[in-house]
DNA sequence: TCGATCCTGTAG
DNA sequence: CTACAGGATCGA
């Protein structure tokens, strides 16, 4: 499920129905979705208030009561949600709270690869201070960007995926951001012209406002995954470009599709 | 900085 | 069957 707004839109969820609950009980299904360096034992979690949920950059943040907190990383399938019935969860649930209430928090992710651990709050800081300015934030203004981008020849799509400089952002919505600004994901960022980066400031922020409203509207939707949002070039190999009508290019970047118009993005 | 790797599901 | 997937980390 995630990209920075599919994880907002997570947040919001859990804040109406989560802030307040008590945990009663914690159970890992898989060992490998509870691992994380600097976690304590997810028993610390049980008999605590879950008192706030933040967002930073692609992690949820579940503040509980006694000094701990919930990292959750949603990966490629994570999804975190609460169920009316403890009992009744699905297969995919690879950790479960209990709530007091009888409900359940549970941590569901097909492919294993994402995770959930707890720090002590000061840990967690430590560990998230690691990541990029907060793309929505009023930090991130103009020339922010254009000093970050300065510092790194990375290639344009590589940097803006990159969660050290920027948080959030993946590889639909940098696609998306990129064809928005007219720049070529190969070109490095140091080379972008100044003009084009004032347009990717503007774009990652209309990008992520527009994809935040859309997945607060498709989510709890079955079988909308995917389809928060209407992409120019993600996904739209050989299609026409919706500018100039000529064929969306496939190429691959650090291991990861790239979808670009070459003809609009120079 | 690159490539392999972690896993499973699904589309073609 | 193979290719690919909205992500990140690790070692070489």
């Amino acid at each position: 499920m995630p990209e920075l707004p599919e994880v907002e839109a997570v947040c919001r969820k859990l804040r109406k129905e989560a802030v307040g609950a008590v945990i009663d009980e914690a159970q890992v299904m898989k060992p490998r979705s509870a691992r994380g360096a600097h976690s304590a034992e997810l028993d610390h979690a049980v008999g605590q208030t879950i008192r706030k949920i933040e967002r930073r950059g692609k992690n949820i943040v579940v503040h509980l009561s006694g000094g701990y907190a919930l990292r959750v990383h949603l990966m490629m399938t994570g999804n975190l949600f609460v169920i009316p019935d403890a009992r009744l969860y699905s297969a995919r649930v690879r950790v479960h709270f209990r709530l007091r209430d009888g409900r359940a928090l549970v941590f569901e992710d097909a492919r294993i690869l994402g995770n959930v651990s707890l720090y002590k709050e000061e840990d967690l800081k430590k560990a998230l201070s690691k990541i990029g300015i907060e793309p929505l934030s009023k930090e991130f203004t103009i020339e922010k960007l254009l000093e970050l981008a300065k510092r790194s020849r990375l290639p344009a799509k590589i940097y803006l995926m990159d969660q050290h400089h920027i948080a959030g952002i993946g590889n639909m919505y940098a696609a998306e951001a990129l064809f928005r600004a007219r720049i070529n994901p190969e070109q490095p960022m140091n080379a972008v012209t100044k003009a084009k980066l004032k347009a990717l400031h503007q774009a990652i922020i209309d990008v992520l406002k527009e994809a935040i409203k859309a997945a607060v509207r498709s989510y709890s939707k079955p079988g909308t995954y995917g389809k928060d949002m209407d992409f120019n070039v993600y996904g739209r190999k050989g299609k026409p470009c919706n500018v100039c009508g000529k064929p969306i290019t496939r190429i691959e970047q650090g291991g990861r599709s790239t979808y670009y118009c070459p003809h609009c993005q120079r």
